[in-house]
DNA sequence: GGAAAGTAATCTGTCCAACAGACTATATGC
DNA sequence: GCATATAGTCTGTTGGACAGATTACTTTCC
């Protein structure tokens, strides 16, 4: 009996958001295979998977200062200290100071940092698309813009908004 | 705004996949929020966001043993070990001899628990739609679809398998 | 039937990564 | 110039992940 109703609540969707949350799973079994893979991929860089988002954000998007990669990364400041020593060490990115806030760093890559990204970026690609691969492509697009277009929206204020900062920066200040 | 116009915005850089992994950060920050709005609507169970998973996995899935729960969740086994071991203290969950293997142990339900979750499990459905807020239900039940398929597509053989012998337990075994 | 190998769960010890908190240096506002 | 806020760093603590040994039981194969 005990079970029945328990299947019987599994199976039993009112709006499709039926048995616990297909969301929270998903996203959890996703996350964790894209780490795996491209743990794999990034094996040439600093931290892992960690090293490979720190990396990408700061070539992709610039963000202004070291506080503004870490919100957008959700990493720790303290975190972020000691991540930026290793790329450093490695000659990967460099602080520099920033003109108009000297207790601002802004953190740009070398240009070793940003051959060796692209290199990354495209077995990263690679892998993801492997990840993706029961997906026909069509869907997968989709997915990618839904995901997009959902994590945007759900940033906890300050994130998109430090993405478009980040952006604004890209324009601004390219040399 | 639609699949279509969020997909152009995503594809949207100049050489293409100059973009790094949306993916990763997109999942990321998802997962990230959903943890945290999880946490709070799963404030009453013990472990917080992984008690609920864990809660919810057994009743909603039934998996036959421990270890087989742990693999859903990608959980270490040892670390399932003394969640079991407080869900227990709780009176949310019982380990009962399975009679057909006396090594392993059945993980079953109380009554309390199935209660506490029905509680929890209409909090969590809440809070995922405040955190897909931004998507209209159409593309927000396409998100969902595609995910699970996604996600059932990149588990690493044997999580899927596993949930399919899940399933076939609940039906076979009836008390 | 019984030794050998395999598996479920547990226990133990180790290690690392996250976080809080204090601290330095700048900045901004009154 | 004093008060308050912010960027970055450093330090200490803690919890959680994981490897490895251990116990109990099952399966296999001779």
């Amino acid at each position: 009996m005990t079970t029945r109703e328990a299947a019987e609540t599994a199976t039993h969707s009112p709006q499709g958001s039926s048995h616990g949350s297909v969301l929270g799973w998903s996203l959890a079994v996703l996350l964790r295979e894209w780490n795996t893979r491209v743990e794999d991929a990034s094996r040439d860089l600093p931290q892992g998977v960690r090293g490979y988002q720190v990396l990408s954000a700061v070539v992709h998007e610039a963000p202004p200062t070291q506080a503004a990669l870490a919100a957008r990364l959700g990493i720790d400041r303290t975190v972020m200290t000691y991540l930026l020593d290793k790329f450093e060490g490695c000659d990967l990115l460099e602080r520099k100071q920033d003109p108009s806030d000297r207790r601002a760093r802004r953190i740009v890559p070398t240009e070793h940092g940003r051959r060796l990204l692209a290199e990354v970026d495209a077995r990263v690609a690679k892998a993801e698309d492997e990840l993706l691969s029961t997906l026909p492509p069509e869907d997968r697009r989709a997915l990618l813009a839904l995901l997009e277009h959902a994590a945007t929206g759900a940033a906890p204020a300050g994130e998109d908004r430090c993405a478009a900062v980040a952006r604004s920066a890209v324009l601004t200040r390219e040399e």
